[in-house]
RNA sequence: GGCCCUAUCGUCUAAUGGUUAGGACAACGGGUUUUCAAUCCGUUAACCGGGGUUCGACUCCCCGUAGGGCUACCA
């Protein structure tokens, strides 16, 4: 039955009840990286044995997520196509006297949890019945947890020989699946006293246990949606890269022995240590995820960022042209994701102003330490002059940053840098937060550029 | 309520009986800069409390306290 000659297996076994969380994520990833360190195998269990609650689009998208970053298992099971097997465990543990069929007598209406859920409530069901034993297992993370099950009472293992529920199916799943490190999060710690008793039962030994501590949203609870957890579809959608998603997940509640934080998988997997894992819960910090996410933008090269990042961009930026490449190390160091790339290209956004000029008031063109109308019309009559006459020198692909920067900056630096500077910023973008006119010129092009200034100009008058 | 788990800066964490309690994110301040960002430099900031054990406790033990998890015919 155990099919896992000697080698070690691990399972990630959610049930499809909702979207995949990044909470969920990060046992997968502890499960599949101490599998992949021991040579072993990491197996993927839908449990969905709760037909009420769970959902195949739920199913689709654990799946989907686990693909996007990059977690592969080595084997696939539903517990739903798995009925058979559990029926069979069912009536071996009737027969041997460890379960019976209860009759039950119906649950009182008002404030009993049965009477709040909708499950229905059975006639009858199959209960275990506890010899009532202290349990105790070694946790790999915690050391030695110790149970007296004597208050868990007979509980139930399955509404009917074709309906087993939780406790049942995980321990024949993992019998049967030769599950040797089950590797989940702490909210299962009271489930293992019942769930070894029912390997006790069956007449196996129980695999080794190591608890996860849990991931917390801010409030300190165990980490959900309504306090700060979203799934991973979201930091998909809003741009995420999943090499940086999984970096940071890592360090919560595991970090290499040195300081480093930049790792990848197969460096986690090679530095791994289950036994250094942090006990207490760990705050999930977005902020943190999104200086991961910039970072690792930030090591893209440029042609990378924008294959990543063109699905992200605004309609009016299409298809591959030498625009796209100059912005890519621009963008990359003003986003933390490509989520980040349809508010800056918004007309009030840093960008916005390359596809549109924003409405600016005229003393907006004043450099602070220089209001003059005059001196400032200069200064732009004077800008002009030498962009028209570089453009006429280099053409329009030679208008380049470099070359624009160049062109200008002797006169800016004998006029004061700010004086020239400031208004060509503003006549040219319309912001005061925007790239340097340099980068803004190129990123118009000369034709733009002209047109903008000229704009600019008239409005002095 | 019962059972169980946990406890170092705001957050993630280092320290495995002897350190000025270290690093990272965030915050703050400064340099640089035509603006913002980026970057560089710096600053603020923590051992939950009380008892033990010990020459010596953040480290070990006990008791509190606090937080969390579970307490279903969910998983």
């Amino acid at each position: 039955m155990n099919h896992n000659d000697g080698k070690i297996v691990t399972r990630f076994a959610p049930s499809p009840t909702g979207y995949f969380h990044v909470g969920s994520y990060r046992t997968a990833l502890f499960s599949c990286i101490f599998a992949r360190q021991n040579g072993g195998k990491f197996i993927l269990r839908i449990e969905d044995t709760d037909k009420e609650r769970s959902k195949k689009e739920y199913e689709e998208n654990i799946i989907e997520s686990l693909e996007w970053l990059g977690l592969k298992y080595d084997a696939f099971f539903r517990q739903s196509d798995r009925t058979e097997i559990y029926k069979k465990y069912i009536q071996k543990l009737i027969d041997s006297g460890h379960a019976y069929i209860s009759q039950e007598t119906p649950v009182k209406e008002g404030g009993s949890i049965a009477a709040t859920t909708k499950s229905t409530t059975r006639a009858e069901v199959i209960r275990f019945r506890n010899p009532k034993n202290k349990v105790s297992f070694e946790d790999m993370i915690r050391g030695k947890v110790e149970f007296d099950t004597t208050e868990l009472g007979d509980f139930v293992i399955a509404k009917s020989i074709d309906e087993p529920i939780f406790h049942l199916v995980v321990v024949v799943d993992d019998i049967e699946m030769g599950i040797t490190n089950i590797i989940r999060g702490e909210d299962h710690i009271s489930n293992t006293p019942r769930q070894i008793l029912i390997y006790e039962a069956l007449g196996f030994t129980p695999p080794k246990y190591a608890h996860l501590p849990l991931l917390l949203g801010k409030d300190r609870s165990k980490l959900s949606k309504r306090n700060g957890g979203a799934s991973i579809t979201e930091y998909r959608r809003r741009g995420y890269l999943p090499e940086a998603v999984v970096n940071y997940l890592t360090l919560l509640g595991w970090h290499p022995k040195d300081d480093k934080e930049f790792l990848t998988f197969e460096e986690i997997v090679k530095e791994f240590e289950i036994n250094r894992i942090q006990k207490g819960g760990a705050i999930f910090n977005e902020e943190k995820l999104s200086w991961f996410n910039h970072q690792y933008l930030m090591r893209l090269t440029d042609q990378n960022f924008l294959d990543l990042a063109s699905p992200f961009m605004p309609e009016w930026l299409s298809g591959g042209s030498t625009l796209n490449k100059r912005l890519a190390s621009i963008l990359k160091e003003k986003i933390s994701s490509f989520g980040d790339i349809t508010n800056i290209f918004s007309v009030s956004g840093e960008l916005g102003f390359i596809n549109e000029l924003p409405q600016y008031p005229n003393d907006m063109l004043f450099w602070k330490k220089d209001p003059s109308v005059a001196n400032t019309k200069t200064h732009l009559e004077k800008s002009l002059d030498i962009l028209v006459r570089l453009e006429k020198e280099v053409g329009e692909y030679g208008f380049t940053a470099d070359a624009v920067k160049v062109a200008l900056w002797s006169y800016a630096e004998t006029a004061g840098k700010g004086n020239v500077l400031w208004p060509l910023r503003v006549a040219l973008t319309g912001q005061e937060r925007s790239p340097d006119p340099f980068i803004s010129a190129f990123l118009l092009g000369p034709e733009e550029t002209k047109e903008r200034l000229n704009n600019a100009i008239s409005k002095l008058k």
